[in-house]
DNA sequence: GCAAAAGTGTTCTCGGTACACCCATGC
DNA sequence: GCATGGGTGTACCGAGAACACTTTTGC
């Protein structure tokens, strides 16, 4: 029975919601879509998948066209198919979110099918096209879980960072204020953060300590049993 | 540029993994295929999505077939979407996993495909159809993490069910053994469980207590800021 | 010298863990 | 009366949370 016509009469899909943090904020990077449907909209960059393109490739595809960057943290999270969510025919999509350092992002610019490319915070996105403000939300909460149980954050930070950037990150995406000691405690006993020596230079006051993420270390912990939890 | 013929030749299906527990073993219930590709091989009882079906439906719908059951904890997990996934064309797939009370199920019989439809215990599954195997691994993952942070392994047992039943579960889903004591007191201080003041029948020992899971309290402490962790 | 953020330790509380014996029933 | 699983309490330890002052730099 499978494999009749009319079953075929379909497509799929990716959205990715890319996630970058500047100044204590978290933004996701957004079209206005100059076509229709719901042209001057603002949407996910989101695209078809080729049909010779595997699942799993696609958004790395429009992250490289949207962003210029080829090696970024990439998850998948949730696939949405109701019947009438595309209105132009039966699109099935997968969300996907990714995090990547805002300031290596090549300066957003207009695309085919964009008048506009722009970061916008979180906190301020309203209404999106198609049913993208669903999936951002679904994205952000997979976010926030996996931001306490995987050390993702870094992702969103450049290589070298220091530890208020790095809890100021927290703060804005499980939207709490942490006690800055017991962070750094915790953060810091953990021992997958190197310090490499360098301080911050020309800031009008006491020069922080600058850390990288010891992947390694982190890995290899992992293999003793150790579990990320913030 | 969208909606090129090319781009909707492909189908999409959905492969439920269906849980089921039974004296101290998690199981899943798998068919026998008796049609190619992979004619009797072990599988998933997946199918295509109708083109007029939400997505979210059609597992509904291969429940319901394969189970008799209507009204099950389903939750979807993640697409599969590689380009030969499916011999027969390009078919991307989203896994599904549900959690069955299976003395509720109707006893599993040969359905349009299957030559059988069989319970079988999950670390006794060997090579599996298409990417099926992947799958079901990617389900159980998905399983363990959220035993352990919603109240969800309820759904696997009778409506009435001891403590120990209840920590059997979690034992043979978490791969580990738990001490009872602190198990019973953990599960009991979150004020979750309703003591119906009836106690099993017929057994050759003291007799236990039987509970139900109180969802109503259970949403009641969600909102006042409880969050299930076992 | 003042503004601005960096950096640092101790105490308390609570939840997690380890552990062993008596109880109620069927046969 | 014996075999089988049901049911219970306490002590210890470690992690999380609360909390305030000194340091270093640019201007």
């Amino acid at each position: 029975m499978p494999f009749r016509e009319d079953f075929l009469i379909s497509a799929f899909s990716v959205d990715p919601v890319i996630f970058g943090f500047d100044k204590g904020t978290l933004k996701i990077l957004l079209i206005k879509r100059n076509e229709d449907p719901f042209q001057s909209n603002w949407a996910l960059p989101g695209e078809l998948v080729f049909p010779n393109e595997d699942l799993d490739d696609a958004p790395l595809r429009v992250l490289k066209e949207a962003t210029g960057l080829t090696d970024v943290f990439l998850e998948q999270v949730q696939a949405f198919g109701k019947v009438d969510r595309h209105p132009l025919g039966r699109v099935l999509t997968i969300a996907y979110y990714s995090l990547v350092n805002i300031h290596k992002v090549k300066p957003p610019k207009a695309a085919a099918f964009a008048e506009k490319v722009e970061w916008i915070d979180v906190d301020k996105i309203r209404e999106l096209a198609f049913d993208h403000s669903e999936i951002v939300k679904a994205c952000l909460k997979q976010l926030r879980l996996n931001l306490r149980i995987h050390p993702i954050g870094f992702e969103l930070l450049p290589e070298k960072f220091t530890l208020t950037e790095l809890q100021s990150l927290y703060e804005a995406v499980l939207q709490k204020q942490l006690d800055k000691r017991n962070f750094r405690k915790k953060i810091l006993s953990m021992g997958i953060l190197k310090d490499i020596k360098e301080y911050q230079k020309g800031v009008a006051h006491r020069p922080a300590k600058l850390y990288t993420f010891d992947a390694e270390k982190y890995e290899l912990s992992v293999k003793e049993g150790f579990s990320f939890e913030m």
